[in-house]
DNA sequence: TATGAATGAGATTTCATTCAT
DNA sequence: AATGAATGAAATCTCATTCAT
């Protein structure tokens, strides 16, 4: 990589890291390009090289960090010395990211508020920033490690996921209707009882 | 109440409807107040007479619009002739809504867009209109027609709302990752499974 | 008129006259809509309560400034005491509209550059402003005050105004290919020939 | 001339044809240095290597295409096997050179708005670009092939262009205020008698 | 010659809010 | 209570030009 490139690829992170910070702190409506700018220590013309619009950078965002927050739980799980069975998976999964946005609480109003099951979705299956993760792979190992079946393994997903970012976004930031650490059990309980629901419990996978 | 009230309060109507159909169509943030007041036929500054700001007629739009969805699935839940038990009042009253906000997608992204437990709770258990729902009692009504007592009512109910409204504004809107009567058997299968998990099962309600 | 329209005429008006003045000054694509209120002293909002954008007070201009011309040269062309013929009617607006833009040269170019058959013509027939002249009623009578019938007076009308106009520009800013003392009787000889040759020689209105 | 030339050659001509393609279509001041680069396949500082700016490429396309025109219609004037007279010749240019704008209406758009009397004689004087016809040149050789003296020689083409061009521009582009078909007599009428009107009467030229 | 990323001034436009009427 | 002209800060976005490579 040349040096120019390597400039190039400098102010766009500027641009993304700072955008990010300031849509954390003072929120999407109210940061302007020009604030991105200028923190950023780039000329204004400089943002519409790299970005469409403050929303195709917020949309840009969004999908990354959604991305390092599963990477980070993900290699953590890989890390354990014992195998633990598809559930705990899961649950070790959702407790790791539920502790990341609850140690960062900015990160996650920006992206509770941002995020749509799309996004997501097109996040996690195609991302857009090499490196990002594909965490369809992992889900599909998840559940490959596993003798059970799942009638719909995606609508689970899809509950399990929904269920959790909705409701950590209320206690965590407003301890409402329970605080952290009292809400996990039923949480958890919850999210333990979809998957039960969801095996199909006449055969075992073959193996 | 006399002319002059009647007019008064037809300013503020007419504010408030105008409002909702631009947000609904056009997105909160797309709409202006000068949309806004051009649209209802008033004046720029009667808008500062009735409303703070955009964000305070949009709070009290979700408020009033919410109270009468649940007022409308509790009244028709009053008229069965047969008396259901707690877990399918429950079903009866998601389901309601639900196809409520299915034929009135509009109606649902500006809710779903805008809606916080915050502004809900506030918006059950306080109707700054008269005649909004005081969904609260409701509940309450409903938690004593059973004879099961349950470990935290508050949480289960939390847990509900979150799960239906987060994944049903996927799926009603964009049929991901499932289209809706395919959905519905996978969350009242959830809901059923979070209402009995959080039964205290030992020991029935006295009474 | 209140004194809430008369400060309305007001604002309109001191933006149009600094419009004028920077356009003729300026040229049109060197003038900053900031520029404009900045010098008229009003807020650039107020522009846009009043105009469309540049181009659109640009036509209004060239209009206005348009009838003004005419208006003054029709008016003494009422004047004069003795009764001129048709062809003198014409070249003496003509004399009087060239001597009025030869001593209004920034003038000349802002109309030269931004006038066209089609802008004029709207101009002349349909002032927007009330009191702009109505030049179609002016030549009308002109052509009843003659005894001679023509071919197409508007063609002719049209060859005239073309050939004045575009050799004017040349001549007054720029002396090419000759001054305007010495251009005038080539431009007035043509011009009376192209009446003489649109007349229809056989037969005299009759009256 | 080597590679390199040519390659040179070739970004000068593919900025000149771009530049030339897009004024016609989307006009000189919403086109960009950016829009003619980009789709000319150059870098945007090339451009600065051949023309100094907008205006500078825009008027070197005027002269250039403005030649071009009175070529065709000049050789086709030599390739008549009968001897025309003077006015006959002139007629026949004119004529010839309206046809063509006639089927090519965003030339004569283009011509139009940047023509002016300054830029066309140094056009038809001193082509920047060899094998750009020097048209004073053809106008003296006309002169001289007839026994007719004139005025003003200068003043008399002047009063023919200026006549054509801007009536031109609004019959071809508008049917204003006639369709060329029939505003073509008129026009060669008054054509006609400037030029009649110029012939110095008295004296034959001696020959 | 040729490139094109970067610049940054400045253009247009929007809009929440005020306040004299 | 109601008006709506006026405000002007601030937003978005453009683009001619430069300059290091």
């Amino acid at each position: 990589m040349g040096k120019l490139d390597s400039n190039k690829k400098q102010k766009r992170e500027s641009l993304f890291n700072t955008a990010f910070r300031l849509f954390t702190t003072k929120g999407l409506s109210k940061t302007s390009i020009s604030d991105i700018v200028s923190e950023a220590g780039v000329a204004k013309g400089t943002f519409y090289l790299y970005f469409k619009d403050k929303y195709d950078i917020r949309n840009k965002l969004v999908s990354h960090k959604s991305s390092e927050i599963f990477l980070k739980a993900a290699e953590d799980l890989d890390k354990l010395d014992h195998e633990p069975n598809f559930e705990e998976q899961i649950i070790f999964l959702i407790d790791h990211i539920i502790n990341q946005l609850n140690s960062n609480k900015s990160l996650l109003t920006f992206i509770a508020k941002n995020l749509s099951w799309g996004i997501f979705k097109n996040a996690l299956t195609s991302p857009s920033i090499s490196g990002d993760l594909n965490f369809k792979e992992v889900y599909i190992k998840m559940l490959n490690s596993t003798d059970y079946k799942f009638k719909d393994p995606e609508i689970m997903l899809f509950m399990i996921v929904e269920l959790v970012s909705s409701t950590c976004y209320s206690v965590i930031l407003y301890n409402e209707p329970a605080d952290l650490e009292e809400y996990k059990p039923y949480l958890y309980d919850a999210v333990y009882n979809i998957i039960e629901s969801n095996k199909i419990k006449t055969e075992l996978k073959e193996g």
